[in-house]
DNA sequence: TTGTAAGCGTTATCAG
DNA sequence: CTGATAACGCTTACAA
């Protein structure tokens, strides 16, 4: 900047109000600025520029883990919008460990972030809240978080999930559940048990095995399900890496999907539908997820002060081949539609 | 910090000294500052430090697209190391715009990171070589692009795509190749006819088909290469995702895989081995890469000023059900293995 | 060994 | 409407 303002013959402060477009200044000595800027390739220092004004334009983003297939799309979603507004992302994988979560969150703010955006990994951050940093949370919504989040229905998602089985025919169903200590998990569990309920289906404790949200968990999950005598006829998976995962327990125990075990999954991530069968699931959408959160967050950046919002968007079931049909005619035929 | 030199009863520049371990403070004396720093909570401000030290702890990292499911692994391999050695990443998406990736560039500079990490798009930042900021390219290699790069064997894995396929008796195959102004997937497609020529299998060059290394692409792509008469007995995609798009074209044609028409891709991610069949696939080590070039950018920031590190990491061939045996006694048969 | 002060690149205040 | 100048939080000579 003092070489700008020494090529354009101004001061320094000439030259900072040229750049942020600030007060009227005398459109010649703009010009000769703008020049000058242009000419000598100047890019503001964004650190100094932090350091003044006590934020940078970055956003923090905690997630658990990148290579979960679900999280990319809300990731993208949010760096869409990040980028234009020019905001910049750092991202973080916590592998929902809280002790990572911690550091990243006071790191993060080392870097006075405009605004965080977490997929919590536990409820670890309720004195976060009046730290006065715009937070919103994603995907989960941490039991004592009073503040801004945006979700998917998943109670909602997963009894429709519940209602499409006993549609078809399915009484004796088993749960591969998320960590119950996540939110979602719960909400997916909790929504189809009273689906199942109010329609007077019972699930045995052990027909729900917990895992990790990953394949191999889902496969052992899936494992232990499968020798429940009576078998399960199908399978509800809370997310389709679990669900997949599922799918080769099946056809590793001889058996195969849907003649003798169905399976449906939440998620509905462009993958599952290249699987064979092709997953029965309820969509959520990631993308959305993202973005909705992303600009939730810009607007309580710009100092937005109405009430938290709690956003909660729709899933929507997708009927494909891994469910079978118990009321049809043939008991072990094709799968429907 | 004035918080705390008050309550330690110590002048700034101790305190300082004792948090970046620096001169020998006398240990009474160094007792009172941590307790201090430890009580009042004390973060060092990034921003101020990176100011005036005039490079911060952030790694800038940029991709096509987070979306595309090779690239988190990579990303994870990148962020695994950078926290370890704590540091932190601020991501991007270029969606292989040079435009975007020309923003970006220029934008994180203005961050003062440590180091750049890129998947380069197009060949649009030789300028930067003497910029002075460690930077290495990761995955792809831009042809006027000297300095370190790690990559994977493209050549060498394509080769071995085209081996199996001899090996089982295809002789009209058909390619679909990434876009071609990308190292990766010229070299993937030059390694892969180069193997054919040795082995006397000719190309023509409409069994070659340009996609963009995603599933609609490739989908369409392979109803190109379907429509071919005769029609190719097997199709070498040249990552997983157009594989899977081909897959789909393979079934909507009536016809089935790998009976009909085989198919063999690049990539082996996780999810390639639930499509049905389990897909044929050259491994790619994405988190290594990622990992590899991490570990690299940290010795440069280091400053390790060893020449051009060039790294080439191997694949793996994983032979799974996608491609079937025509040497095999009945031609349509189940696939081997 | 410890304290003082200059300076990193900005922005904001305030006098001219 | 413009130009000096202080301040943001930290590091690092250099002086004490």
């Amino acid at each position: 900047m003092h070489q700008i303002a020494k090529t354009a013959g101004v001061s320094l402060g000439t030259v900072s109000n040229v750049i942020n477009g600030n007060s009227t200044v005398k459109e010649h000595l703009r010009l000769r600025v703008l020049r000058a800027t242009q000419s000598l390739g100047y890019m503001p220092n964004q650190l100094s520029r932090g350091l003044r004004l006590n934020k940078t334009s970055i956003i923090g983003m905690i997630i658990p883990d990148i290579t979960n297939p679900f999280f990319p799309s809300v990731v993208r979603g949010v760096e869409d919008i990040a980028y234009q507004h020019s905001y910049r992302l750092i991202l973080c994988n916590t592998d929902n460990d809280p002790q990572k979560e911690i550091t990243y969150l006071n790191d993060l703010r080392s870097f006075l972030p405009a605004g965080l955006l977490i997929i919590p990994a536990v409820d670890s951050m309720i004195t976060w809240s009046a730290q006065g940093l715009p937070l919103v949370c994603i995907d989960r919504r941490p039991h004592n978080w009073d503040g801004d989040f945006v979700v998917v229905a998943n109670e909602r998602g997963s009894s429709e999930a519940a209602n499409h089985l006993i549609r078809m025919g399915h009484r004796h169903i088993g749960v591969i559940t998320g960590p119950l200590s996540l939110t979602n998990a719960r909400e997916r569990l909790d929504g189809f048990d009273a689906a199942l309920r109010k329609a007077k289906v019972s699930l045995a404790p052990e027909c729900i095995q917990e895992a990790r949200f990953d394949l191999e968990s889902g496969h052992k999950a899936a494992a232990r399900l499968l020798h429940l005598l009576p078998r399960p006829t199908a399978i509800f998976a809370t997310n389709d890496l679990m669900a997949l995962g599922a799918l080769s327990a099946v056809r590793e125990a001889g058996l195969s999907c849907p003649q003798d075990v169905s399976i449906i999954s939440f998620d509905g991530l462009d993958i599952s539908q290249f699987s064979t069968p092709a997953l029965t699931t309820v969509y959520q959408p990631g993308y959305q997820l993202g973005n909705t959160a992303a600009r939730l967050l810009l607007e309580r950046i710009e100092g937005n002060k109405k009430g938290p919002q709690q956003i909660v968007l729709p899933t929507q079931l997708r009927v494909r081949d891994s469910v079978s049909n118990l009321k049809s005619v043939a008991p072990s035929t094709e799968p429907p539609n």
